[in-house]
RNA sequence: GGGCCUGUAGCUCAGUUGGAUAGAGCGCCUGGCUUCGAACCAGUAGGUCGGGGGUUCGAGUCCCUCCAGGCCCGCCA
């Protein structure tokens, strides 16, 4: 409702400047810096004062005056220099709300792909894992709210060195058959990731203590390319455990793909080789004939350079200058097929890039993973036979790679590969959706009992790292979260089933970790604190959850003192909430909660998941104010108390799909 | 050496394409549970927005410069 308005008024006030001053200008529209200037705020007479040549607020006020009226703005007034004010009519508003007939957004054929978590199957998740997972789930359904068709993929790395490393472990180290490691697999007492987490980290001690032994490595990633013999069957059976386990790491926080497009079908299905083929076609890549990069094929520097120029908001001044800084060194280009003619990581992304949007004539073919719970099916990439059932995967429209920040240049790469193609709008149209890593505080280190070199004690945080093994495990910390949630469920609600009081405690400790990933802005390194992630206390994910928590529990005593809902629909009407909005704490609360699209929709705009955090604690905040003001059971005036619980369910069904944008559950309890 | 990011209250962070009196949480201090359960609410204290220039009606926000910190720049993935 409220972005209905909105938009209204801003399309109205263009409409009046374009006839009124012949003027073509943007209307921006604000969020008045105090609640009492009204609703929304116009610093469009700014703007205007130049292309006049008259004072802002002279503008402002001959407006005012002119503008026609428009449904349900009750008035216009002008502020400081120049600002236009607008106020809602209330009363209308609040009856607007009243038979809201939540309106189906229009669903688009236009197919927005995310593509997150990419985890190198290989090894337990860890925290910064955790963060990419919940900001690229929380960009899904923030999308599919808006009503954009968005299909999730989850890349999986399962031939690289990663894997090759953990391969390797099993293998030389641990003299290994592929039939011994199925069974720590299927050891129910054993956390086959915890155990690769391990071993990864004693394998990369093993290469820095007997570097001739990184042979192994060569031979094992050689065998798992070719997928022959026994170090390509235990690779196999790593990586498709440790999948499995990583599904069931991010099941606990309620996050799910569509697809899990593999590199090893990149490989056998020879996607590289059409990829390559345009390359070469359009002289996008070229044989080096001399130098240090003698017989690779090359990206030479100077086109994702120019990219990069093009994309970032317009170069600095003096081009020419620029121009003379883009030499042609040899250092700076990107070797993208080796001499030994193996394609690098950047190829295989570029073709990858490449099928996501339809443009080669290649296609896996996929059978099903797993079934959800709620029955969606979860789908694999393969190379064999395939399930003809399978849904159209691909074609999408644009592109939300959600990746850390230290990929950036390889994203430039990419996309420069997509231009120099000549797909310019692809190219646009493929978002890094990048973030800061979460790293550790010296002190959370200290409590885990992680050991760090003096260097490392004096910075204010380390850089996670799976060669040392250093890091939080995303289980782990999700285990601590509902161990310290259960502790308070049980000491509220002792007699409350065990069964009901582990689940109230996950859903706490989903909400406290959802909402503390999410809270941070993109570019913001998380160093990562313990104590503060397990917080339950001011802006967190269980503050929130509290608020809704609190609305509920009014609705549930209502009906246990056998008092049943008023009719809102026949009681309510438009005098009705002009009269008891005329009370601001009660509109400010009401116009709030009617902001949740509107936020989604900046959210999304903005491409940054921590507004939408911000604006539910926001809302939390003004209802828990609300909530301590307005005794609404024991309001005497029956009138006022059906008005007061009308905005409590209200508040309440805003709020919970609010959460549900953000994948945080509304417990029953807390 | 080049590119990108960051610097705002004691700590952790917001700050809406330049706009009205710079905000929140934590921590500290004070007050509030016989109530729809306090995982809460109210209040106090706490700021040269890293330093210096510039652009204009107006700069935490844009430009330049310096300082400090981080990340990236491989025939690894």
């Amino acid at each position: 409702m409220f972005l209905v308005l909105a938009h209204r008024v801003r399309d109205a006030v263009a409409a009046h400047i374009r006839q009124r001053y012949d003027a073509n200008v943007s209307v921006v529209i604000e969020q008045p810096r105090q609640s009492n200037f009204g609703e929304l705020a116009l610093p469009v007479c700014f703007s205007l004062a130049k292309t006049l040549k008259r004072a802002p607020r002279r503008i402002a006020e001959e407006m005012v005056t002119e503008l026609p009226p428009i449904e349900g703005v009750a008035s216009f007034e002008v502020a400081a220099g120049g600002y236009i004010n607008v106020r809602f009519d209330r009363g209308a508003y609040g009856e607007s709300l009243l038979c809201r007939t939540a309106a189906a957004p229009e669903s688009s054929t236009r197919k927005i792909i995310v593509e997150h978590t990419n985890i190198n199957p290989n090894k337990a998740a860890h925290i910064g894992h955790l963060r990419n997972a919940v900001m690229g789930d929380t960009l899904v359904r923030m999308l599919r709210r808006l009503g954009h068709t968005v299909e999730v993929q989850n890349y999986i790395d399962n031939t690289g060195v990663q894997v090759a490393d953990v391969v390797v472990g099993f293998h030389f180290l641990e003299k290994k058959t592929p039939g011994q490691v199925q069974a720590l697999v299927d050891d129910p007492d054993l956390r086959f990731d915890f155990r690769c987490w391990d071993l990864y980290a004693r394998t990369s001690q093993h290469y820095k203590a007997e570097p001739e032994s990184l042979e192994w490595r060569a031979a094992t990633l050689h065998a798992i390319e070719s997928d022959e013999g026994e170090l390509a069957e235990t690779g196999r059976i790593v990586s498709n455990a440790i999948v499995n386990k990583h599904l069931d790491t991010m099941g606990r926080i309620g996050v799910e793909y569509d697809l899990l497009p593999r590199e090893s079908e990149i490989l056998h299905l020879r996607f590289w080789d059409a990829a390559f083929e345009l390359l070469k076609e359009q002289g996008a890549i070229v044989l080096e004939a001399e130098g240090k990069n003698k017989g690779c094929w090359i990206m030479p520097a100077r086109l994702f350079q120019e990219s990069l120029k093009t994309t970032r908001k317009l170069g600095r001044k003096g081009s020419a200058e620029n121009q003379s800084e883009i030499t042609e060194d040899q250092d700076q280009d990107k070797v993208i097929v080796r001499s030994n003619g193996t394609v690098t990581y950047v190829g295989k992304d570029i073709a990858y890039q490449l099928w996501k949007f339809g443009l080669i004539d290649k296609d896996f073919r996929y059978v099903s993973f797993r079934t959800y719970t709620d029955g969606r099916e979860l789908w694999a990439s393969s190379a064999g036979e395939g399930d003809a059932s399978a849904p159209r995967f691909g074609h999408g429209e644009k592109i939300y790679n959600v990746i850390d920040v230290r990929q950036s240049y390889l994203q430039d790469v990419v996309r420069a590969g997509l231009r120099s193609l000549g797909f310019e709008q692809q190219a646009r149209d493929s978002v890094h959706f990048s973030y800061e890593m979460v790293a550790l505080t010296p002190r959370c280190c200290a409590e885990l009992g992680i050991e760090l070199t003096d260097e490392d004690k004096r910075r204010s945080f380390v850089e996670v790292s799976g060669r040392k093994g250093l890091g939080v495990k995303a289980d782990d910390l999700i285990d601590m979260l509902i161990d310290k949630a259960l502790e308070e469920v049980r000491s509220r609600h002792a007699d409350t089933p065990e069964e009901e009081q582990h689940r109230i405690a996950s859903e706490i400790a989903v909400g406290a970790l959802r909402y503390f990933m999410l809270r941070f802005s993109r570019t913001t390194v998380i160093a990562f604190d313990l104590q503060e992630a397990l917080s339950f206390d001011g802006e967190t994910g269980p503050y929130v959850q509290y608020a809704s928590v609190r609305a509920r529990n009014i609705l549930r005593t209502l009906a246990e003192r056998g008092e049943s809902l008023p009719d809102f629909d026949k009681q309510l009407d438009r005098m009705a909430f002009e009269e008891q909005l005329a009370q601001e704490d009660c509109w400010q609360l009401l116009l709030e909660a009617s902001r949740g699209e509107w936020a989604i929709d900046r959210s999304v705009t903005a491409e940054e998941p921590a507004q939408l955090a911000r604006y539910a604690f926001r809302l939390a905040q003004m209802f828990n104010n609300f909530y301590h003001q307005h005794h609404i059971l024991n309001e005497p005036d029956e009138f006022r108390k059906t008005f007061l619980l009308w905005m409590a369910r209200f508040f309440l069904g805003e709020l919970t799909r609010v959460l549900d944008t953000m994948g945080i559950p509304s417990p029953k309890v807390m």
